[in-house]
DNA sequence: CCCGCTACTCAGTGATACTGTGTACTGGTA
DNA sequence: TACCAGTACACAGTATCACTGAGTAGCGGG
């Protein structure tokens, strides 16, 4: 597949919101799941990036608990900001994918 | 609907590819044509930088034309490379589109 | 004792949509 | 005549995001 940067862009964060959302799981994990997924570009330094944002703005609660394979892990869970802007997330994929499709079937 | 911004990154641009795809057609008409699918937010500014884009990479070609009601329109068709530009597109917007979908139904 | 895997941080880059401002043509109207 | 709204385009500057690359560090095996 083609390079999808510019594409995850407001997409890929998210993503790790609904992987959080869904298991409590920590940044090595969640590459790893994306990867998965499909997304199979996405390297450990973008999720980081994102999950220290997500932190910032407040959106998730974080847990630092030993490895016993390597370092200690930050363990991410969503809290209740977290979790309204999941929904928030979701409405906007759906309005937008929907626009997007409409427009491909010859948009009326 | 909230700020899809940064959601439109790499599609808004293949959207008017799509419109310019369908009809040879102009700026102002193609901003018009946007707001009227749903992308209400989008505004003429960002629609010309877009069009100058496309032009510079060589995927359109332009026609200059008088109008009647105005200034002359610039006209903007397709060539080979953008018709293979908006095939490529679409198919990232599949392969993304489907993977995001498979993520929301709990991604196996 | 090094190497590979695990695990995280952070400064810098590039691409994109957006903002705001400016220019300019036309027709209507006060 | 003067002004204004609608049409039409350009362009410099901004913010945000995914990505790159380099660094630090813990653990176990050959």
């Amino acid at each position: 597949m083609d390079d999808l940067t510019e594409m995850l862009k407001g997409t890929l964060e998210g993503c790790v919101l609904e992987i959080i959302g869904s298991e409590e799981t920590y940044g090595y994990a969640i590459t790893r799941r994306l990867n998965e997924l499909g997304f199979a570009d996405v390297v450990e330094g973008t999720v980081y990036t994102i999950l220290l944002r997500l932190e910032r703005n407040g959106l998730v609660q974080v847990t630092k608990r030993p490895s016993g394979v390597g370092p200690p892990r930050k363990f991410y869970a969503l809290n209740d900001a977290g979790r309204e802007e999941l929904a928030r997330f979701w409405a906007k994929w759906q309005y937008l994918s929907s626009r997007i499709d409409r427009l491909k079937e010859g948009g009326r």
